[in-house]
RNA sequence: GGGGCCGUAGGGUAGCCUGGUCCAUCCUGCGGGCUUUGGGAGCCCGUGACCCGGGUUCGAAUCCCGGCGGCCCCA
């Protein structure tokens, strides 16, 4: 059925595709004369809407509330907690000149906005009835990053930074909150028809200041990871460094603990990369901006015929609730048909004489590039299903390039050989230590993942770690990472 | 951190080594005209560029120096 899909370039060069994509599909432009900071072009910022859309409607449903803190952060504040200045301070924008004159108290451009909300959350934040207190926003944020910026996958401004900021009274509730985290996530990468898989980071890379850290990967067509969200658990790590208290029923004052949940654009760099093909982009229907285009097919003698079958096609479709766009500019068909397709638009329906002539219509599919006729008074019923085997089709291709991309092994050298094409996601039995962890990394060139989650303790049943032969306690996972 | 390659119209390129033949090639895009319309039709006209600064020279896209920007490899 997919006969006519190609993924030649997709798969091999993917670095190249995915850059011409993003501007040739009209996702963002990256002329801007900063290094790392894109132009968000209407067609690409639709689709990262459609995306929000759903993230806000599930925070809807959670009980989290938006806010909107200042992008701008003393730097008396961001020195708080230890941890996260370390992992941060080497990448952060400064803002030290007002005018022509030095700032007594410098400024940082949010990497990230722990030290931004917090010191406002303990003046919030009174008493056990405040608490879960759930937050959350969608906001730029600046890091000066010095490995290679990519559009969406690596930048210096994050322009969608999504991060909901919770606080409960105790660990398990937290723990309950991260647990949360991971259902909206499923819902929304099922709703994105991506497949990931969630690890738990080593210690030493978790993030700054966290007692731990989750994260989603998904695989991209060249075989490297993409970690498109994270949870963290804080512990009581923030709420100490900014006092964060609340009172007990008992009127004791104890410190709250702490999450965040983070995702960006790399949503859509996700959604681009995983389902996209040599014919440009294949967007879910849920987040196509335009779901259906219908192409009208004039002939000399009947145009006017085929322009009225056209538009009430697209009305009828409009009136079902479906996101429809009809084609009427003055070019040859074959020509609107690559253009669409570039841009993903998940159905197209060509109409021409013979199809006003016999009422019906042909449906063609973006992701598999197969046509079909069907009759005119069907004509939304079948849109809908051809909808739903889109997402399908989808979630069930990116699944099985995801699960065949996973190695088991128990040596160091069969996961050399995993890597020898640089593809691919291994995972290996781990004792557990830094140590170790460190050495497989240097010996595989990968970067540890971390450790499915939740964790999988039958398959290290009487496995030894690879590095000093001690017992297995965890499966650790490598990849080499965007 | 170390090394290499590169910067020419909106995009992609030729020219650079061996300075003058270049008011810079071709493709694409864009504007216009004729013609066409079930998978990128054709022809014609038009539009548009040598990254920045300095140097060498009678003369620099081309050689040299510096800056800025991009890409790749290694650690």
């Amino acid at each position: 059925m997919a006969g006519k899909v190609k993924r030649e370039k997709w798969s091999e060069n993917f670095s190249e595709w995915y850059n011409e994509l993003i501007e040739t599909a009209g996702i963002q432009d990256k002329r801007y004369p900063v290094k790392g900071m894109n132009i968000w072009l209407p067609y690409g910022l639709k689709i990262m809407r459609n995306i929000e859309r759903f993230i806000h409607s599930e925070m809807e449903r959670t009980g989290h509330e938006e806010v909107l803190f200042p992008a701008l952060i003393p730097e008396t504040e961001f020195q708080k907690e230890a941890e996260h200045i370390a992992g941060f301070e080497g990448e952060v924008f400064w803002v030290t000149h007002a005018g022509h004159d030095p700032l007594d108290i410098r400024l940082i451009l949010r990497p990230t906005s722990e030290t931004a909300m917090y010191s406002m959350f303990s003046l919030w934040i009174r008493s056990h009835a405040d608490l879960p207190f759930k937050v959350y926003q969608i906001v730029n944020t600046y890091r000066y990053e010095t490995k290679h910026t990519r559009p969406l996958i690596r930048v210096r401004e994050i322009s969608r930074f999504f991060e909901a900021h919770t606080a409960h009274d105790s660990y398990e509730d937290a723990e309950r909150q991260i647990r949360e985290d991971l259902e909206i996530f499923d819902r929304l990468a099922k709703f994105l028809a991506i497949p990931y898989i969630i690890s738990k980071r080593p210690d030493w890379d978790k993030f700054p200041g966290a007692y731990y850290s989750l994260g989603a990967e998904i695989m991209m067509p060249d075989g490297r990871t993409l970690q498109i969200g994270t949870m963290h658990n804080y512990r009581q790590n923030f709420a100490k460094a900014y006092d964060i208290k609340y009172e007990t029923e008992e009127g004791e004052h104890e410190y709250v603990h702490q999450t965040t949940f983070g995702m960006s654009e790399r949503l859509l760099a996700a959604v681009m990369a995983i389902h996209g093909d040599d014919n440009g982009l294949v967007l879910p229907p849920t987040i196509a901006p335009i779901q259906v285009v219908v192409v009208p097919i004039p002939k000399k003698d009947a145009e006017a015929d085929v322009f009225a079958y056209a538009r009430e096609i697209a009305e009828e479709l409009r009136n079902a609730g479906i996101r429809v766009h009809v084609d009427e500019r003055d070019i040859r068909p074959g020509r609107k048909y690559y253009d669409w397709e570039l841009k993903g638009v998940p159905v197209r329906i060509e109409v021409g004489p013979r199809d006003v002539e016999g009422r019906k219509a042909v449906i063609a599919r973006r992701d598999t590039l197969t046509k079909e006729v069907v009759e005119r008074a069907e004509i939304v019923e079948a849109v809908r299903k051809t909808f739903d085997g889109i997402m399908d089709n989808l979630y069930n291709r990116a699944k099985e390039f995801l699960e065949s991309h996973i190695k088991r092994v128990d040596t160091i050298e069969e996961a050399k050989a995993v890597f020898e094409d640089r593809r691919g996601i291994v995972e290996i039995p781990w004792c557990g230590s830094e140590e170790c962890g460190l050495k497989m990394e240097e010996e595989l060139d990968a970067k540890m993942l971390g450790t499915p989650y939740p964790e999988e303790k039958a398959r290290i049943e009487g496995k030894k770690c690879p590095v000093c032969g001690r017992e297995a306690k965890f499966i650790a996972r490598f990849a080499r990472t965007y």
